[in-house]
DNA sequence: AGAATGCTTCGACTAACATCGAATGATGCG
DNA sequence: CGCATCATTCGATGTTAGTCGAAGCATTCT
């Protein structure tokens, strides 16, 4: 009767309420410490701290202790996606939001996921990338002709992209738009020079991605055409 | 505080046991009757009933009525794709299998996963593509140079496969090999022809799939060289 | 129409688990 | 060395939700 991995045991690890509000809060690929998820998942610290427990023991989350604090992230990439998708039916799923408050703008204009840039400004960059063929969608994601010579000119080398196991590009489905954006090994370079550029800045505590007024206009240059 | 959507309101769906054995038995892509499922999970026919809607509320699970039968099967490719997803953190995670028994020895040799093929044989397959450079996995997965021809040869028209919005080549990780097998649509067109020329036969109530013994030198030589 | 089958609803019971207060470890600072 | 902070463990409480038996609907077959 029971064949396959125990699916329901870790889903049912993501299936709490306050559980779910830290991994996502994990989403942005950052570290926290057990003070700060509880506060995230809107918990006191004992049930925090129970909650970790067994998000340690579904190999969920890893753990670094510095000093005092013992700061928790995503085991990994798996984790990562794994979350990706249940925010994917979760979105076509769930009673939607009455009114998006003020946060809420900011999220769907531009935000972190995991370790690159999601929301509108983040789908709009994908459906130029398409348009100019410097990425290639028809239903799998993939370098289009004229992709190594755009990245090029733009500091990112794309053969050394490819080495790892992970995916170069990976289609993430956007919870807030409902369309695709760019994830993969490029995805993340991309979000690494957006920041390295200091376009934008990311403030702590949050998946949101702030644009400043000159770096928005930079990243519509270089990115939008 | 709750930004997003609502992951653990459909993560809780599938952390119950008797729901994740249901959706797991739905991921061979049938339909199956609400009493199939009960036996499946292990319950009685009013729990099953009332998981049943439950799945429904949250979109899992699509109804088709048929007299007084009721077929339930899975929303779609998306929830497919979710489930997946969790399958490999809960392969990497969960306590491994004390000693696999006789049929868990004929899931690790084949089965099928949602569509597609899968265990040592979709793995050898894989391999065997890659290597051929039928395919490409530099991290992501797509068609190789020698791809177009190798299938055109024995009757799968690749152009066609990437018309609709589903990836053509997705890479499926295997929960019982931990290595990557081919999924998306042309996984799924390689399955309908092992099927189509009886090179195997899919017992029903069961995700194995059960080769002949010339049907597997048969797909021996077509797929494995 | 009457009987049989498949499925759902209702009602009550039980068990699991999330939650918090208080106490105990662990680490760093003055 | 004590004090302060961060984190975990323990014990007790309360709520949630999975479970089944029995009854109610719907559909099909004779």
């Amino acid at each position: 009767m029971k064949e396959g991995p125990d699916i329901a045991r870790i889903a049912s690890l993501v299936g709490d309420p306050a559980r779910a509000n830290m991994l996502m809060a994990l989403m942005d690929g950052g570290a926290l410490t057990a003070s700060e998820l509880a506060l995230e998942a809107g918990v006191g610290l004992p049930t925090a701290s129970s909650h970790l427990v067994k998000l340690m023991d579904g190999r969920l989350l890893k753990v670094a202790s510095q000093g005092r604090h013992r700061y928790y992230a995503l085991a990994g990439t798996e984790v990562a996606t794994m979350i990706e998708a249940i925010s994917g039916v979760a979105a076509g799923s769930g009673p939607q939001r009455a009114r998006p408050g003020p946060r809420d703008k900011s999220m769907r204009e531009a935000r972190v996921c995991y370790d690159h840039l999601a929301g509108e400004h983040a789908v709009a960059m994908f459906d130029r990338f398409v348009a100019e063929e410097i990425i290639v969608h028809d239903g799998e994601v993939r370098l289009g002709p004229a992709g190594p010579a755009f990245f090029a000119a733009i500091g990112i080398d794309t053969s050394n992209l490819g080495a790892s196991r992970r995916p170069m590009c990976r289609a993430c489905l956007d919870w807030s738009v409902r369309r695709s954006h760019l994830a993969g090994s490029l995805g993340a370079a991309i979000l690494d020079k957006i920041v390295a550029e200091k376009w934008a800045r990311r403030p702590a505590g949050s998946r949101v991605v702030e644009f400043t007024p000159p770096g928005r206009k930079a990243f519509e240059r270089t990115f939008l055409g």
